[in-house]
DNA sequence: CCTGTTGTGTAGCGACTGCTAGATAATTCG
DNA sequence: CGAATTATCTAGCAGTCGCTACACAACAGG
């Protein structure tokens, strides 16, 4: 095996540690979690964190991977399962707001304001790529409709993904000042009721 | 006079030097501006500005109440000014791409994101409640219309209000994310749609 | 002039930031 | 067993944070 086991064994389990530390990434974003915080959350050692994560900001980067694998997948899943863009678009609405709202987790959404209030360029740089992303994968499905004449020629596919992507800010936003499930899901109806 | 000049005069104009910082945090937010910062933007020395505002957090409350004042108050004159909800709703979002993306001045909104990535739960709370009160206002806008018949009754004022605020939080972050003017006009034209 | 009042500059406080050197503990391999 | 490897712990680095004590400068009133 590659993998062999030398040397002494890792006193914590490394994937729980990782979560823990997506959500304190969730709640205070990048700049405002210490790594002091993160140790103590963690439960584990500053030169245990090094030494198993690399650093703050790898940490950082590997927690948000992990995030849009495990939280934040909804909106892949939706782009990637449903038929059409309208439909896609319809169930990102209808179940963000669960999504920002959940018990026992954080309020809003990691990749939305996980940067918010840091002055490290290169973090809000990633951060915002990783956006753009997502709203490039959304105007692709929708691009994919308005050719099989599933959707009007005159949708405009930019402005159209960058509004759901802006509508689910919104909510975020909403989420974290301290909306309820219910308000959430009002709101995200009537942004739903302007999708074509 | 009360107000005699005795003592050594100010060697800067406080008001230039309350909106360089009005700035400051508005770009940044304000944990990630530091107080060396703004002593260097605004071009006095530290204790200068903590005879001349009180601290970096009292400097911030005033920069808020200015920027309220002098940058934000497009929403309030829209709620006052316009007739019905409805036309108010709808001069918010239309003037919203405009106001976010000014050249010369900071992307987005302080009252928005000003306390985006802050620990001091304090500052959030005052932001958070400058947001709800502008909802609020725009409720009573709403439910004003209603009473007066030019709204159906089964409108959700503080559903529609909190739409309206989501959708300014949406633009915001966008344009933070460096989106075009045109870009947040298209947006805006969406969200717009779904007004009554 | 002198006294009182206020603003400015220097210099530094204690607390916190991300990070790490060095010693030691716990494991595998030969 | 010893040697090699990896993890953990204590302790502390240089840098930054918000803030301020202190000396001095610049004004008004007497």
């Amino acid at each position: 095996m590659v993998t062999a086991t030398r040397g002494r064994p890792r006193a914590f389990d490394r994937d729980e540690a990782l979560d823990r530390a997506i959500r304190l990434f969730w709640t205070r974003g990048y700049e405002a979690t210490s790594v002091r915080d993160l140790s103590e959350e963690l439960g584990i050692g500053q030169p245990s964190l090094y030494n198993a994560f690399g650093g703050k900001r790898a940490l950082f980067d590997e927690a948000v991977a992990a995030y849009d694998r495990d939280y934040g997948g909804f909106i892949d899943a939706a782009i990637v399962e449903e038929p059409t863009a309208s439909l896609a678009m319809r169930r990102i609405l209808t179940e963000a707001p669960a999504r920002y709202t959940r018990r026992g987790l954080p309020r809003g959404c990691l990749v939305t304001t996980g940067d918010a209030g840091t002055t490290d360029t290169d973090v809000r740089d990633a951060m915002a790529r990783l956006r753009e992303a997502k709203r490039a994968q959304l105007k692709t499905k929708i691009d994919a409709d308005i050719k099989a004449g599933q959707l009007p020629d005159e949708i405009d596919s930019p402005t159209l993904s960058a509004y759901v992507m802006a509508t689910l800010a919104g909510l975020v936003q909403r989420a974290r000042d301290g909306a309820s499930r219910r308000e959430l899901d009002g709101i995200a109806g009537i942004a739903a009721s302007a999708l074509p």
